[in-house]
DNA sequence: CCGGTACACTAAACCGGTACACTATTGATT
DNA sequence: AATCAATAGTGTACCGGTTTAGTGTACCGG
């Protein structure tokens, strides 16, 4: 018979089956219990007819885990990124068998999750401040950055995709298979890691071909479709200040294409967007005249026109290996320090194959 | 002096101010707790010094209140549906102070989320079977459901959009503004609410300016792109097979269009962009020669060939909705049996506008 | 000077599990 | 017969809060 809740306790289970709460626990917790197999089964009779299940909370009381884990954001779902980092991030909250809080990252007030309610936090880009992430560490809250380096000073593990490998591939498939020497390359936020790697593999990409690396080609595209659009437009309108021509027929019939730029690495793919509109406003072809790539394989990129050359990156798999890693930590005491996650070219139109 | 565990506890709290704990208690939770100015501003100094944030296992025992929410899913993010939806569901819980909890349901085994762990959850579609629906029925524990209707017999809260009403008006929208009278309809799933409401909207339009249902005009468009595709080629095959010439040109030089349709409502987005695949593979020119719409405003139908006319409902508000519902369940006992949602024509150019 | 009451606070019993330290019974070994 | 080990359990102190009932003091009207 409950009590104040409806729902029935180990007490009432172990009355039931005529033993004692210590033995409840013991089956409820223990691969194989020091309990005779009728008891057991007994036992087990009695909790599905009830429909027992442990309060998580007196569970908690008692261990001082809370078998659950956190993911902090600054917001939901701006970007449908989000989806799949979810996915990653629950499946792994499963399969290690925590359950999973959400927060978004409110400026007011102290974060929802912390110490308190979870066993430790994935902490997504920028949602905490330095000074709090700080602040964790010194409690030895577990916690492991997704898509952001740790502080100075701090070791705290992360997770991070190989931006930098991943635009060495897209570049050199511009040089190597399309032949391209003039990239363009619109650079993300000031400040942000991913862009600032994505421009060292442009750098190398370059330079392993022997190109030179032109600062007039690179702008910022702040990773917006509005800025990038822009920033094309600057590009051109450079190009024609200088007087240049652009498409120069030769006597043999054929054209040269002395245009700005034979190809823009937009450095992701909302600006690629941008790019693309920007381009074909200004009466330029994708690709025959220019081509154009991007970064991330978000999903509008298979409906661009043309359709996206992009570099994916497995937004599940970042999901999941921060978890894995935070479990880790939250049960072994100790992680890999980081994570550097694979990427892969996906090929598509705008480079100019298919 | 913190023991086991990092955090202080209330305890310490008390201790280094010089109080009992039920003080330290009354100071956090009632809103103007019964204690001289003195002590309640040294309380609150050292519980800001120790950065002491109260265990919600411990509370939770002791309430029998976990505060905290549950979200649980089909799947995650299958479709970009949910990124909205899971803002508004934690914006609700925010607003109400609870924390979130998120599950995807997996076949095997209980839900994840329940009476241990949360106070109610949000049921998304048909992430619960109609049984599982029932047992927590029995035991009160509080549930909304979202764009689902309950099990027979059970009267559940639910929210769900305003499916019929959505329709009317872009049905009322191709005939009073593009004269439309032919007006194509692909079907839902069979057995889907939502597409039974949309066809009941369908219905309703044409009754209201006195066009006449015709059932050769209804096919099954299962939500689904290629399914789609495949209900249009069949419209127009069967069309093609009663030897209907589709272009007449008119002795005035202008040409009437006898197409098997003036227009099709695709039930859905998804199904939209089958159709509009289908039509111009067939030649048809979308809009000059038949009109298209869709309905949900997926994030493609603003890339879609010509952007698409459709029906948006706000799933932020949705989620939002069912959350506040929720809360008023878990804290008044009852709330309001449904909620039926806001629909909002988006006129783009596959209708013929602009 | 007494009873009443408002104020500022405390003691201790809970909430529902876990886990450590035990016990009772049985069978085998010495 | 005594010892030991294994099996199959039990009793109860915790975990860190909340909450009910109550305590001691000061002040106040009569």
């Amino acid at each position: 018979m409950p009590k104040k809740t409806g729902s029935p306790t180990i007490r009432d289970v172990a009355r039931l089956a005529g033993v004692s709460i210590t033995t409840i626990s013991r089956v409820l917790n223990e691969p194989n219990p020091p309990v005779s197999a009728e008891t057991l089964a007994r036992i087990q009779q009695v909790i599905s007819e009830l429909n027992f299940v442990p309060q998580s909370a007196a569970r908690s009381l008692s261990t001082s885990r809370k078998n659950a884990i956190g993911l902090l954001l600054p917001r939901i779902g701006w970007d449908a990124y989000f989806p799949p980092l979810l996915r990653g991030v629950e499946a792994g909250a499963v399969e290690f068998g925590f359950d999973l809080l959400i927060a978004s990252r409110r400026a007011e007030g102290p974060s929802a999750l912390g110490p308190h309610n979870t066993d430790g936090v994935v902490v997504f880009t920028d949602s905490l401040s330095d000074a709090e992430i700080a602040a964790w560490q010194v409690r030895k809250f577990p916690c492991v950055l997704l898509h952001r380096t740790p502080p100075d000073g701090l070791n705290i593990p992360h997770v991070q995709y190989e931006n930098r490998d991943g635009t060495r591939s897209i570049i050199n498939h511009l040089i190597e298979v399309h032949g391209c020497r003039r990239i363009a390359f619109l650079r993300g936020p000031l400040g942000n890691e991913d862009s600032a790697w994505r421009e060292l593999g442009y750098r190398a990409a370059l330079e392993a071909h022997g190109i030179a690396y032109d600062p007039a080609l690179v702008v910022d595209g702040n990773f917006d479709e509005s800025d990038a659009r822009l920033a094309v437009e600057k590009l051109i309108g450079n190009h024609a200040a200088r007087g240049a021509a652009d498409l120069l027929p030769l006597s043999d019939g054929s054209v040269l294409n002395t245009d700005f730029a034979d190809a823009v690495f937009a450095g992701d793919d909302d600006s690629a967007v941008g790019v693309l509109a920007a381009l074909q406003n200004a009466g330029r072809r994708v690709p025959e005249d220019i081509a154009v790539v991007g970064f991330d394989d978000a999903p509008q990129a298979r409906f661009c026109i043309p359709p996206l050359t992009t570099v994916r990156a497995s937004i599940d798999e970042a999901g999941k290996t921060a978890t894995s890693m935070l479990v880790e930590l939250i049960t072994r005491g100790e992680t890999a320090p980081m994570a550097l996650l694979p990427t892969e070219l996906v090929i598509r139109r705008s480079c100019g194959c298919i």
